[in-house]
DNA sequence: GCCTTAGTTCCATCAAATTCGAACTAATGG
DNA sequence: CCATTAGTTCGAATTTGATGGAACTAAGGC
């Protein structure tokens, strides 16, 4: 099935994970990911075109954050948290933790 | 003195510090920095040109990573742990810790 | 006032990323 | 085999970022 080619845990550089979370569309992607354990591209693009969110989905798969599998015609991705988290300990859970707002110290009451 | 501007810990945007972090020479710059706890600029310019190293604490400090204040004729750098901290916590200290190799899994015996 | 030091700002250049259309590939169904 | 679906790859246009030289600014010292 041409499975597409990932990084080893041990290849993954923190540049390039900071890189490819640099980027808001990039940075959706994994959120959502995160929220809904895996997707297929095309449940994630946002209504982007496919070249564009195929591009991405390559940053995120070089960079060792996501890893993609093939069912049949559709690509499941899912985050690679535990490989992740092995190499770089805490990152992934604070980017997503670091979640929302700019100006979150407003409580209504 | 005309301190520089530097954003409100509620301006501190994620993918400006991803981004901000997602090259060497300035991953560099807040390795050194944690490391020390404060530098001018010209103790971590690596021997590069006084401008790009300019660039480099500029962004850094944009993303609200770094806080120059100036003493004379020097700029000192600092770390702004605490605050970076309070808004994205775990952040800077998963992203420190990374630190080093890539194959570290490597005992001589 | 003039010189030095430390860094900034301005400008141009070059490299890297983002975007998206169009053509291609792989798997499934009739 | 032909059509469809899901995504990749190619190629080009635009944008963003990095680098570094030259001129500028701010603080001190003589």
């Amino acid at each position: 099935m041409a499975a597409m080619k990932h990084p080893e845990a041990s290849e993954f550089r923190l540049e390039k994970v900071l890189h490819a979370l640099s980027d808001g569309v990039r940075l959706g992607i994994v959120r959502q990911l995160a929220a809904e354990g895996e997707a297929s591209c095309g449940a994630l693009d946002g209504g982007r075109p496919k070249s564009t969110v195929s591009h991405h989905f390559r940053v995120l798969r070089d960079a060792g954050l996501v890893r993609t599998t093939t069912f049949g015609v559709t690509h499941m991705n899912t985050l690679r948290r535990i490989e992740l988290d092995a190499r770089f300990p805490g990152l992934l859970a604070a980017v997503l933790a670091a979640g929302e707002g700019g100006s979150e110290g407003d409580p209504p009451g």
